[in-house]
DNA sequence: TACAGTCCTGTAAGCGCTTCCAATTTCGCC
DNA sequence: GGCGAAATTGGAAGCGCTTACAGGACTGTA
């Protein structure tokens, strides 16, 4: 439709001045006379003229560009808000920049070659990796690249230099804490899977609270945080210990099948049996009854991976960021 | 970390050809032996050689990438799988190009100005545009910038040249028809706002499917598509047509507003009043009852905008897309 | 053997920008 | 008024790549 849009040079010369001013200008560096900037400042106005990217990029060094990795296919990352609360808090960190927002979903082979590809070609300023698999290689070949990486979560192979998690060992202690603290004293936990640092630290946070006030924590179930395992996990706490009166469920898809579980065996929760979630989904405000559960902060964890990258883009030396988690006290505890 | 990454001037030169042959080569241009391709090939292999976007941008005036912009902040969006699930049909079909994938939330003032910008400095190769609003500028921004634009849905105000949309229409029709088909006769609706095209679109359906029976299509309430105006919907149809024996409802936020309404009045669903609503969305499988509702294709969304756009950017001329939506029966009609 | 046509290849001119350098101007202060 | 330092400027050299263009090597045919 319109014409090429207009070149530094092009501006420059309107505005009387070289393109080095010109070029000063637009990126408010210093030593340039007021004069000079507003014949400029006027000039890129009259012509609308934006600076064209690739020749910035080429020229500086620099991308103009993070990306956002999601390099996990689990299905649950994709079965609630996750995704959009990640990109919400993300964007909303983004747009405070003048960096622009790559995607990639590095599940599949060629989104894991896509990205190994922009890291080995320094494609982008700055990585948030999200949900990386345990001894991914990608998690390696990004160490390598030189490109700034900001991990969300954290793996049990190795911890990366620069993440940010959200505390599930202290969330876990808290909801557990919380059982403890309506009277119950026979509290079970089913487990995600333990070669998973999630997994690891919701088990440890229920170990903690309940050796912090002298109960045991030998009721245990280990589950895969998939519904059916919470289910299989239910039913086995239930005959093993018949008389546990409270149970810690590492995540809302296994408590949905724990609750399935307790109303088939005519246990009223929370009256005989409380139950504690994590996570909270959306439809653990939809289960039967409403699932208190210990809530994510999933859009804070987006912002601050963003807010960590920037930083380092910056050349700061940000801090690890372990994010709290918050209890959602509803009726099935 | 590690060094500057190599350029293509090193790999031609290690493969003993010059840079033109090195870059035919690498964008497997025609006119080229087979003894310099192997040796290309080969000198990209030893040296881990990945083109640089920028360069590769600036001389060939393709930027290699399309974004992705969003340019509503309608809580609906985010509060379902809406986003997932248009980003992983989109990201489907990005897979099979070269090209990459930006993401812009142009529901804020700054994020439009991005988007703004873009399309202006022609900085992507082109633009998907979802969730446009009514009249929005944006709208004559991309017609004008000579970026090829796809737009997902439509608005009242222009029919863009190239979208991809849900049959809005045609799917209330299909839910008042299965009213019909059930027994129904009084059959009421509750719209969503008239000034959207969706809002349009579904009340369209509602009444012609009336027609075509021969049935009264008088029993309407008008909402905006929120759960409030659903109850509220609901509340005023009961008092105006008492005998109403079923209700297409514009959306299932506002059928779980109208379910409140019905169990609040004693009237049982679906025997006394069947209820069908539109989107299904998550919670739809978790109200009393669970709600039979017009499922969207929001993948499919995705998929097909991002196909048409890369048809668009090899110079085809794709046609306009409406995708069949499909009537998912559970209990509450 | 000569000649037109094809293929292949190297050369070099940019694409639009940043940034270094050196030249020029201006400033502060004695 | 004169001096050194600082501020401001223009010029030009690339950043890494694509893509005419022109020339050289080959093919097949007369």
């Amino acid at each position: 439709m319109s014409n090429r849009p207009p070149t530094l040079d092009e501006v420059a010369q309107r505005a009387g001045v070289s393109t080095g001013t010109a070029s000063r200008v637009i990126n408010n560096a210093q030593h340039v006379s007021k004069k000079a900037r507003q014949a400029v400042e006027r000039a890129v106005e009259e012509l609308g003229y934006v600076p064209n990217v690739a020749g910035r990029s080429l020229a500086s060094q620099r991308r103009g560009a993070v990306v956002l990795a999601i390099s996990s296919d689990d299905p649950a990352l994709f079965a609630n808000l996750f995704f959009a609360e990640v990109i919400t808090g993300v964007n909303a960190v983004i747009e405070e920049t003048d960096l622009q927002l790559m995607l990639v979903l590095a599940a599949s082979e060629r989104g894991r070659d896509r990205l190994a590809r922009i890291l080995q070609s320094r494609s982008a300023d700055g990585v948030m990796l999200l949900a990386l698999r345990e001894n991914d290689p990608l998690s390696k070949l990004a160490d390598e690249s030189g490109v700034p990486v900001v991990h969300g979560g954290r793996s049990l192979d190795r911890t990366p230099q620069w993440y940010v998690d959200a505390d599930n060992r202290g969330g876990a202690r808290q909801a557990v804490e919380h059982l403890i603290g309506v009277g119950r004293q026979r509290i079970a936990t089913i487990t995600g899977q333990l070669d998973l640092h999630v997994g690891v630290n919701r088990y440890l946070g229920y170990r903690e609270a309940l050796a912090l006030a002298g109960l045991s924590d030998a009721r245990v179930a280990h589950g895969d945080f998939g519904e059916a395992s919470g289910a299989a996990g239910m039913t086995r706490l239930l005959d093993e210990h018949p008389d546990l009166d409270a149970v810690f469920v590492a995540s809302d898809a296994m408590a949905a099948g724990a609750l399935r579980v307790l109303h088939e065996r005519g246990r009223a929760v929370p009256e005989d049996i409380a139950v504690v979630g994590f996570n909270d989904v959306v439809t653990a405000q939809h289960t039967q009854p409403r699932l208190t559960t210990v809530h994510q902060p999933i859009e804070a964890l987006g912002r601050e991976m963003t807010r960590m990258l920037v930083r380092l883009i910056n050349g700061e030396r940000p801090t690890p960021l372990i994010l709290p988690t918050e209890l959602v006290i509803r009726d099935s505890a």
